[in-house]
DNA sequence: TTGACCGGTGTACGCCGTACACCTATGGTG
DNA sequence: CACCATAGGTGTACGGCGTACACCGGTCAA
């Protein structure tokens, strides 16, 4: 019985998807060789047979999100095939929150980054932009001018709005204008539920900038 | 003499710069208690009498780094103050190139992250942008549209023109948008000596591009 | 039948962060 | 002046990490 176990005896592809699932379940940091191997009923080193070491593992699991990510474009030009293709891409990465970090944390590009990324080049380039203008667009959308992301605000993931209105009070003397934006943010509560913040608006708000902001680009 | 010596016993300030330093010079994946211990000539506990733990000696880098950006600006209109602010924060922490990813894997922001961002925001309120427009604009910032970043162009760092066209042409069947992109990037030889892309240019092009978004917004 | 090879095993090494007990000099207080 | 609390540096030890290396049992081609 356990050689009929034995016999499914951990693809590569079998190590990637547990490993993933493994770090969407309990965090990256606490994803180790260690623990993958216990979750797949293995002793560590088995994995070795299957990934070099844990840089390749992590590059495999970077490569099975992004290939996740699809290609469906509509085609109504390039403007809402570009934002098709990214709001479809953020939808994938948002199921796994690791993989942002992982992926800026390699050093070279995995196979199916370049793909996608050499397919968003593709429909500026089919849009009429020049090569060269393509490469400031890709830089662009490529780039965060701020350190930080928008998850400055997720103080307490689901204070209430009374709760969130006395932080930004208390916080008010020594960063003000901090204050000012968080309680205008809380007020407004036509958006969603969560934290008085609606992500998706603001991401699509930000995407739209940038692609209107290319489409008055001299071409 | 050696009792003269510890008589500068290790301030945290001295930590906290000691590893600023040690993570410039070696890089952060080598930074260690351990090792920073030994550059201060001191046993690896000794540092936590000044630091409550390694979270909080990254927390407390940070900060160094960050209160050093300066608060600078210039008067002329909240357009030029943003952009001036913004390129001096870059220029400082293009000297510390582990801290953007330090400052997005911790949790909660350090209090000059917060000051700093809290000065963004006074430059646009004062700009007439009401709270909830400002509360856009800092999303727009601090996000990045593509999960990567523009460094997926350094594959060899000081690679000739003609080994860069080379790989160009090695990844033209697989990736051919990305080849195009790339040949014509590398074309042009305005730019510095560098990777045949201007960095620095690169991110003006996309701040002003975002700046003028904003310019336009209904207010 | 044999022997190569493939995939899983067990042990061991050197690194990491850090808890805990200890030691020693210092400086304020009786 | 005697005393002792305290601050700052030390030494040891533990559990976890990635992974090198030797091993070993099946499977299958020759």
């Amino acid at each position: 019985m356990d050689v009929a176990e034995r016999r499914v005896p951990l693809n590569r592809d079998r190590v990637l998807r547990a490993a993933v699932e493994l770090a969407d379940r309990t965090g990256i940091d606490a994803l180790s060789m260690r623990n993958l191997a216990q979750e797949l009923g293995v002793v560590p080193m088995a994995l070795y047979k299957h990934v070099a070491n844990k840089d390749e593992l992590l590059d495999g699991m970077v490569d099975t999100v992004v290939a996740a990510i699809g290609t469906s474009v509509a085609g109504d030009g390039w403007k809402t095939a570009v934002r098709s293709r990214i709001l479809g891409a953020r939808t994938a990465l948002l199921r796994h929150p690791w993989a942002w970090r992982v992926i800026d944390s390699r050093t070279a590009p995995t196979p199916a980054v370049l793909a996608y990324l050499d397919s968003i080049i593709g429909l500026f380039l089919a849009g009429g932009f020049s090569p060269d203008q393509t490469h400031h667009i890709v830089h662009a959308l490529g780039t965060r001018m701020l350190g930080y992301t928008q998850e400055l605000f997720n103080d307490s993931p689901a204070s209430s709005p009374a709760a969130q209105r006395e932080a930004a009070r208390l916080m008010a003397p020594a960063f003000p204008n901090l204050a000012i934006m968080a309680l205008a943010a809380a007020h407004d509560e036509s958006s969603v539920v969560g934290s008085g913040c609606d992500d998706q608006f603001e991401f699509e708000f930000a995407l739209n900038l940038l692609l209107d902001g290319f489409d008055h680009l001299p071409r």
